[in-house]
DNA sequence: CCCCAAATGAGAATGACTTTCATTTTTAAC
DNA sequence: GTTAAAAATGAAAGTCATTCTCATTTGGGG
């Protein structure tokens, strides 16, 4: 029995049926917890951590527990829903997966980050594996440098230096 | 004033000006342990953590604290003198930055690593980060597999699915 | 409705670093 | 060689992301 209500705001209440349809491709119960974090997940931007969700969370819901989120986006990740991110010892951050296979180039000074998809070098990679007798599973392509804008301007990096930081919010 | 002179077992000591130079370099002073850090970066194990350096060099230099051993390696790190390799939420390894660039193959069972180069891939990065001006600083490519060996061999991963091991030291 | 395995969350635990700071070394200057 | 200031060290405490524990709550099949 499903229905569609209006919440106090006369906005409509977000049809959640695909998000439960996600978490019981996961073998798992259906939740107010996980629909909010998957929710988030869907609609809210990519390219964040469990806290920085952990906290936008719990202005709307806040009795969710972080390890909840911390659990729940792992479970995600574990099964191709999520994909996380992890530059250098930074916390994880996690993209809902819908988008094709991507890699980040990413700026070291703003952190913005531009995705982009190589089939040329994809392809590459299935060689070098091919060659070395492997089956390719997943890799990780990560490219850093300085975005156009921050090539002019002048100022040091926010990072220390070889500690990466990709991935992020840009700043601007 | 540098004199060589033979240890208690008769064995030469080592020569550790090339050791000595590349402190200097770094504009540090010259203490025992940075001389024994060093030579076990250069002349022990690649893909080594900070920890397992840290006990190695412990029985043959027991004062060593291991925050000693985290701070030279991260100046090393800095100064591109050894690389940074991280996989996952794993700890960091490294390895002394002798041997011209090269990326890693990694198998997701047995933890053995594969190193290759492939001049293909890397001109590629450079012509992406150019489509969108970014000035091309630092990359990461890290694939990730199974290795001949373990595609035959039953068993499951002894590492969680989506949390990558890369960069250890082969089980078998 | 009932029941119970699954889920939750508060807080403790973990583990990899990093920082602090009192003490020891290094080294440049006599 | 002495010496003194600056740098380095290491023991211990701190930090921080993430995981674990466990008492309590809850979803959903029967
Ligand atoms: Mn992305
Ligand atoms: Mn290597
Ligand atoms: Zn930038
Ligand atoms: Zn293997």
């Amino acid at each position: 029995m499903e229905t569609i209500h209006l919440n106090e705001n006369h906005t409509p209440l977000n049809d959640n049926s695909h998000l439960k349809e996600i978490i019981r491709d996961l073998g798992l119960k259906i939740t107010q917890q996980r629909l909010a974090i998957l929710n988030h997940v869907v609609t809210g931007k990519a390219h964040f951590t469990a806290q920085a969700a952990f906290e936008s969370l719990s202005k709307t819901h806040p009795e969710i527990g972080f390890a909840t989120v911390y659990r729940f986006l792992r479970k995600l990740s574990e099964n191709g829903y999520v994909t996380e991110v992890r530059m250098g010892g930074l916390p994880a951050r996690y993209e809902w997966a819908h988008k094709k296979h991507h890699d980040h180039l990413t700026c070291t000074k703003c952190q913005g980050i531009v995705e982009f998809e190589n089939q040329e070098i994809e392809e590459l990679q299935e060689k070098i594996a091919d060659q070395f007798g492997f089956v390719l599973t997943d890799h990780v392509l990560e490219l850093f440098g300085l975005c156009p804008k921050c090539q002019t301007k002048e100022g040091e990096l926010p990072v220390p230096k070889n500690r990466f930081s990709s991935h992020l919010e840009p700043n601007n």
